[in-house]
DNA sequence: CTCTGTATGAGTGTATCCACTATTACAAAG
DNA sequence: CTTTGTAATAGTGGATACACTCATACAGAG
């Protein structure tokens, strides 16, 4: 049996990349700030050069820029990368949940009520994490679509607009879990429709982005600075 | 000015990234080949550093597989993988031409037009570069979407793909360019209705599919080396 | 006081080196 | 002849060392 848990980094590259992502996650650094390899080497115990290939494998993921000889900075988001972010979540989501219908039985949805209490308790008691179980209950849906790679491009585009997601959410005085009506996804996945099911999660998913949009605009953050993209520019 | 001109690489480990990409795409590389640093180092004159942060990138890319202590090898697809980038590809350029559709005036149409001329072109000229031709043609369309992350997407899972195609059309007698009807898409852009224009663009990409997949099948082709998926899988 | 040139230091990119893992080939036992 | 244990080798992950780039601070000229 291999006994390497799964939350277990195997490798010391894998160790710092899970550190650095949660510290990115969690806003400890924030955008614009510049990430020292050595600095963090100590922090983890270990050499510079795992660290460097952990900031190779956030830079490709968009979380972090790399200019040659000027090091790396954690990539905030512009204004319009956000919503870009948001427009291509809609269609994905869309897309899982339409493939997620058929395996959505009375088990299935008891699960999913589940996913919304959860969500719906952490709303009311204060919406510390929140977040977390907003991103869970979609993470819960994409996962019946059965479609590794397609979940997890969305959990990368969940991850990449937390940063701003959790200073929207301290921030704020009426925040999503107040007016986000999780409840329509539910209750359109209930009727068995899948095309309708399907426009209903773009929908959902489209309507954060303008206000979180708005809140950034109101604080002046377009810290914008474009991360390197995923692959080659030209096809 | 910056006298480094685009396709010009800035650093070793670039220069790796790229020589790499090329040679999987093009198959020289092929799927389950395992990748040693050290020679593909001795080959483009550096050492094995560079080259191995260039493994990083493209595992990242999903073109790649690293197991830990065992090495790097070139991750081919399995049927359902193939499937689902298409599917994923099918939503994502549908998004991709419905927000290009503003942009499509009488000189855009034109050049779309070119662009199938080529096509056409390349496809009665023996087929050898038809595929290039293709990808141009959607690139374009993507282009005009201005989504820079969105294009970068559509990009890599063009990319991904490249390698069976390369083999399906080097292989088959009735090839993609003889029965796909790129003419439908454009058209749906000439209407002019955004909806109208993702809907045919989904279909279209989704056709190609299955024939592939049948294709691969008959080959035996199940080169089933998943690879390590971009971000953390549990959101 | 401002501007410009230089020097110093921090940080980056690459090469080399070392320790450990895995795989292969081979030999001895059954 | 097959199987199993062991040794040798190739290859991997990580650390250190070195050369070069960039940025900042400072000094001298205007």
């Amino acid at each position: 049996m291999s006994f390497a848990a799964k939350g277990m980094a195997a490798t010391a590259q894998d160790e710092a990349y899970r550190a650095i992502l949660q510290d990115i996650r969690s806003g400890r650094y924030q955008p614009g700030e510049r990430l020292i390899p050595e600095t963090i080497a100590r922090e983890l115990a270990m050499s510079r050069m795992p660290v460097r290939e952990a900031f190779q494998r956030l830079a490709n993921e968009g979380l972090v820029l790399i200019r040659p000889n000027r090091g790396c900075v954690v990539s905030g988001l512009t204004i319009e990368e956000i919503y870009e972010l948001f427009e291509i979540r809609s269609v994905l989501e869309g897309l899982a949940v339409r493939l997620a219908m058929p395996r959505f039985d009375a088990a299935a949805l008891a699960e999913l009520d589940d996913h919304l209490a959860r969500m719906h308790r952490a709303g009311a008691a204060g919406g510390a994490d929140w977040l977390s179980r907003h991103q869970e209950f979609h993470a819960y849906i994409c996962g019946l679509s059965g479609r590794p790679k397609l979940i997890a491009q969305i959990a990368a585009l969940h991850i990449a607009v937390e940063p701003s997601m959790r200073v929207w959410l301290h921030h704020v005085a009426q925040p999503a879990h107040a007016t986000e009506r999780q409840d329509e996804v539910v209750e359109a996945i209930r009727t068995g429709d899948a095309e309708h099911a399907e426009a209903v999660m773009r929908d959902h998913v489209l309507r954060t982005a303008p206000r979180l949009a708005e809140f950034l605009r109101s604080r002046g953050q377009a810290a914008g600075l474009s991360p390197t993209l995923p692959a080659s520019a030209q096809l």
